[in-house]
DNA sequence: AGTAGCCAGTTACCAATGGATACTATCGGC
DNA sequence: GCCGATAGTATCCATTGGTAACTGGCTACT
């Protein structure tokens, strides 16, 4: 039975939706804590790499990559020796900061609390 | 060099910080998008298996078994015949469906830039 | 009596993503 | 002529996600 409020629930349910495509995107590993960690200004490689402390060069590439070709943002490279690239966020890419700020505060206001649902849990409450 | 201005990024530069542990605890595959599912609602396993459409079930089951873990849903299983399974949001889960719903919004108002940057980017631009 | 079906999974196996480590190109300094 | 710095590749291994088939208790159908 397909009721109104299945349909009230947005379209979740349809795996076209933008709300699916996107977290598709930025939900996996590392997206996500890279916009964050740009979000006061352009960083190089290796500013990131050492940052974040455990990603892999390659991933790290993989995500810069996939974060370029959406447009969220730009990657200079300067002629240098030794070589210098700078990763930057777009407009489109500061825009995402504030939502993901939200979460990010979400995260720090209830970190203690999930902490303390999983020893329960794994206590066998 | 460390600068203040390091340090004003936040901790997001440490790995134990709250965001970070909690991106990696959200910023699974499926996870963000269940929370979202069971805001209006409690739903049975099927409803977010049928309504997710590509989901295994075993990967659900793990995805659900985490949200218990963490404490943002409860399980409720009623000893019926065919069994019946609820899922519901706690309150701390219910609290992270605002946040999420900016992402959500933020996402829907995107999608198409980002499709486009996309086309651009596969153009060779 | 036998069988088929429902729900909420589990099991066994395979594919894709992520991670660790080592290596490359370039050039200036020692 | 060898080292070190940067921004990566290349190679191989580990972890996560996906596919398909099966379980178990009970009900309903034949």
């Amino acid at each position: 039975m397909v009721t109104n409020e299945q349909y009230a629930r947005g379209d979740l349910f349809n795996p076209q939706c933008g709300t699916r495509v996107v977290l598709d995107r930025i939900g996996d590993k590392w997206t996500a804590l890279a916009v964050l960690l740009l979000q006061h200004g352009p960083l190089r490689f290796t500013e990131l790499r050492d940052g974040i402390g455990s990603v892999a060069p390659k991933v790290l590439t993989q995500t810069l990559r996939r974060l370029e070709r959406d447009g969220l943002v730009t990657r200079e490279v300067f002629a240098e020796v030794p070589p210098r690239v700078v990763y930057t966020l777009t407009p489109m890419g500061s825009s995402l900061i504030k939502p993901l700020t939200a979460v990010s505060e979400w995260a720090e206001e209830h970190i203690v609390a999930i902490n303390h649902a999983q020893a329960e849990y794994d206590a066998g409450v």
